[in-house]
RNA sequence: UCCCCGGUAGCUCAGCUGGUAGAGCAGGCGGCUGUUAACCGCCUUGUCGCAGGUUCGAGUCCUGCCCGGGGAGCCA
């Protein structure tokens, strides 16, 4: 965050030094060596015939979800992935290469005739990166449809010594602490592609519901919402920063002129989006600054917030069913042997629950509703239940998994657990607001109709203890062509979570950043 | 931030009421096999998180700190 950017060094505390035995040669170093270059990638010029190894980076191949998706056996294929275990038999050596395209690898069965054998594939060990060509043919093997008998095996990059990876489960926690290898891993690997075909369903829905995509700030000034801690954006001096005539620091000084944070909410400027552009949607990086330890918070994590004009709040979580809907069943198309794997071996439930957003219709209950079925529920709550209080997530998940058995869009909710923004009811002791509950896990999706008359507004800035002066444009909205307009927004991680059946947020971010760790 | 649990070989862990460490996997060597978490035999590997303390003696007990996990709060 600060200027100078010095270099900090890697702490005593860094993970079994995976470096720290070795040097690390840089790529050109290799290339002077005659070794061929993974990672060289510039183009085909460059890498074309200047590898001993035989090997044209660049040239057209075939991953091996497509050659595993051939119609049928016989054909040259290439397969270039790294090695995730080898079996040297006497006269034969089974390879599974995977390139992380798909769940499954491909099976490269080697024998003395293959060129590389004696030098290459019998040295071959887990982690290393190599090229196999040869024919594909029918696998005689159980748990696989296809191998390549290989014609040659070379090696592109070797692991050398310990590699942490093993062929057998290793505990999340570990995979943790090396980050920059877990995406070879095969929940991890699912975990990623899942999490991607996720993004494409969310932006496909939303465009198909002809929402713009809208780049909202990750520096901003505003505190969008009182929403917990900010982290500071500055370049002021660490040691010594100018003051002002008080003796505080004078972020008159500081590159924006003042005090300025990272985002923890695009919705203030979503609003700005959706009263120009009718329908509008951000995603994209969100940051809190809280000192939360929990499997189900980040310091950086992914939002996704709709807004859309002349829309209220029946019409918002009639947005949210559809939404979830189709997300979940792109997902579970797309990635199916993924979605499989993670049912089999993380979480039964997995893909049960996602078939339940996607088949039943969500059911609508007004909290003042929602407090009377949970007062005489007869369940033993650990937490109270009173109109006034926040629905714990033992209340969220007895009312959309026991009582009703399928999704719940919990409504207009008391203004005083609400923020200053929602759109104040006609009871004047309520919002319209909404919680969609689901089942596993409570609530997923937060929203509300926001309040577009100027005069209740500034009112309940005022009277929450807040600056009119500081939400000035956002004033100006209302003051100007102000329409009823409403919005939610989502966890990104959170719906992975759900999908994949993760049980911590940290394994279904590529690189977590969480209160004490931002390596990698 | 609070409560609970934990930090022992590269990884997953065992080590009871204190007597200076062990298994499986990984790795090395050999064997065997169209194998697929392959199998069989032999072998190597530890500042027992860090710093103090109690004790003849501490992985084991006590204190502090660091780190991790689970739960809570906050939330997405």
């Amino acid at each position: 965050m600060w200027p100078g950017n010095q270099w900090i060094g890697i702490r005593g505390s860094r993970p079994r030094g995976v470096f720290a035995n070795r040097a690390r040669p840089t790529i050109a170093a290799l290339r002077d060596a005659g070794v061929p270059s993974a990672a060289g990638g510039r183009g085909v010029s460059e890498s074309k015939g200047t590898s001993g190894a035989g090997i044209e980076h660049g040239s057209e191949h075939e991953s091996i979800k497509r050659l595993l998706a051939r119609e049928g056996a016989g054909g040259e294929a290439v397969v270039r992935g790294w090695l995730r275990t080898v079996r040297h038999g006497k006269g034969v050596s089974f390879l599974d290469v995977s390139d992380g395209s798909c769940l499954a690898g491909l099976q490269v069965v080697a024998n003395p005739e293959t060129e590389g054998f004696e030098p290459v594939v019998r040295g071959l060990a887990t982690g290393c990166a190599l090229e196999a060509r040869g024919s594909l043919v029918d696998s005689p093997g159980q748990g696989q449809r296809y191998e390549l008998h290989a014609t040659s095996v070379v090696l592109v990059g070797d692991a050398g010594e310990g590699y942490p990876l093993q062929k057998k489960r290793h505990s999340f926690e570990f995979l943790r602490t090396i980050a920059h290898l877990r995406p070879r891993t095969n929940t991890i690997g699912a975990v990623l592609r899942v999490r991607n075909a996720a993004a494409m369903a969310i932006h496909d829905f939303f465009q198909r519901e002809e929402f713009l995509y809208l780049h909202t700030p990750i520096v901003t000034a505003s505190d969008a919402e009182g929403a917990g801690e900010m982290f500071r954006v500055t370049t002021l001096p660490e040691l010594d920063p100018p003051r002002d005539e008080s003796g505080a620091v004078d972020y008159r000084e500081d590159f924006f002129g003042r005090p300025t944070f990272l985002t923890v909410s695009g919705q203030l400027e979503a609003e700005i989006g959706a009263l120009a552009l009718s329908r509008v949607y951000t995603f994209g990086p969100t940051f809190r600054a809280e000192n939360s330890n929990t499997a189900r918070h980040l310091a950086e994590f992914w939002m996704i917030e709709p807004e859309a004009a002349f829309l209220d709040l029946a019409g918002l979580a009639a947005l949210a069913e559809r939404f979830l809907k189709s997300v979940f069943r792109d997902v579970l198309e797309r990635c199916e042997e993924d979605m499989a794997f993670f049912e089999k071996r993380v979480e039964s439930q997995a893909i049960v629950r996602m078939r339940k957003v996607i088949d039943e219709p969500f059911e609508r209950i007004p909290y003042r509703e929602a407090i009377a079925i949970l007062e005489r529920s007869g369940e033993a709550f650990e937490f109270p239940v009173r109109f006034g209080l926040d629905l714990q997530s033992e209340h969220e998940r007895w009312l959309t998994e026991q009582h009703v058995g399928r999704p719940v869009v919990v409504t207009d909710w008391p203004a005083s657990i609400k923020a200053f923004y929602m759109y104040r009811n006609d009871d004047e002791e309520t919002v319209a607001a909404m919680d969609v509950l689901v089942g596993g896990v409570g609530e997923i999706i937060g929203g509300s109709q926001r309040e577009h008359r100027l005069e209740i507004l500034e009112r309940t800035i005022r009277a929450q203890g807040l600056d009119p002066e500081h939400y000035w444009w956002y004033l100006d909205l209302r003051r100007y062509g102000s329409v009823p307009h409403a919005g939610f927004g989502l966890g990104f991680e959170r719906i992975v979570q759900f999908m994949t059946g993760m049980a911590n947020i940290r394994d279904v971010i590529p690189f977590p950043r969480t209160p004490g760790q931002a390596e990698f």
